[in-house]
DNA sequence: GAACTACATTTTAAGCTTAAAATGTTTTCC
DNA sequence: GGAAAACATTTTAAGCTTAAAATGTAGTTC
């Protein structure tokens, strides 16, 4: 018996002090479980698919919308740059998975796209993708979900609120 | 009246659709979270003190072990490669902020350690750092952040299990 | 309508990050 | 003790990411 049950893992949370404020304290356990889930889907994504993290999450915001985006809504919704966007647009356009073009209004403008080839290849990845989420956090209970949906909406209000 | 309150940010969250498993909406929720959290502490980091996020958490880690880490203990702590760890370190032993010396009984393996610098410059930062963490974080009640660290635990528990 | 400002996107330069290969060291195992 | 395996770190090549500058377009204001 007597194996050590306690986690003791290495990760973000052991650089605190135990009289660090119980805010840092969250926000490093709250980085550990991101990171721990973010490496986890992009070694699947390479592996299984050949492919990375920010192509996936530019393909699945397209493939809620199928008018497309403009590359500013895009970039909002990934929550990184414009010029990244812009180079990832350029990469899935070369492979044929989006397509971007002008709109007719605004010449500043342009609306990216899944192409059917995008779709598809999508939506291969996304039915997979679901399963190494669920196999990561599908062991919490339906209310365990519940509480952790609603107090991440007041960490996210919070964050939001400080800019 | 009639402000609407209800949150309409865009972000991860946006590419959901409504019969998404609960355990992808949680992941991209947590993912909302951290992403605004590190968005925000990048560019204050950036702002006051002309440093990286990577940098502060690599003296973050060091701080806390006066007798210094390996490259590898400290690369497991930072929840990064180790050829991402031996780059910063090769540039904060250039800014002096940090010591890199071999252990006698071991060739292969480095100590990383902070110098009398590099106490003072994170010291320094730490401290405005854990203000800007509470600016975003302290508005939750004392009992909301146990309940988080109760149930991110949790979600750590399951995203390990999947080694 | 000319000048100014704001906007949407792309480009650029620098730094971060990874996986894999390379290097050198230590341990294991006959 | 020599070969093979394991280990710790660094290097490399490719891709991600950002902030800031550049480009081109649209709106504003006098």
């Amino acid at each position: 018996m007597a194996s050590n049950t306690k986690s003791v893992a290495l990760d973000h949370e052991t650089r605190l002090h135990e009289d660090d404020h119980h805010s840092l304290k969250l926000w490093l356990r709250l980085l550990t479980c991101s990171s721990l889930i973010e490496t986890e889907l992009r070694g699947a994504l390479r592996e299984n698919f050949n492919t990375t993290l920010p192509r996936f999450d530019f393909l699945a915001q397209l493939e809620r919308v199928p008018d497309g985006l403009t590359m500013g809504a895009l970039s909002q919704r990934m929550m990184v740059s414009g010029g990244n966007v812009s180079g990832i647009a350029t990469q899935l356009v070369k492979e044929g998975l989006v397509d971007r073009s002008p709109v007719p209004d605004n010449r500043r403008t342009f609306i990216v796209k899944l192409t059917p080839k995008g779709k598809r290849t999508f939506r291969k990845m996304a039915e997979e993708h679901e399963g190494w989420v669920i196999g990561m956090l599908g062991h919490l209970e339906l209310d365990e979900v519940e509480q952790l949906m609603t107090l991440l909406a007041r960490v996210k209000q919070g964050a939001l609120a400080e800019d």
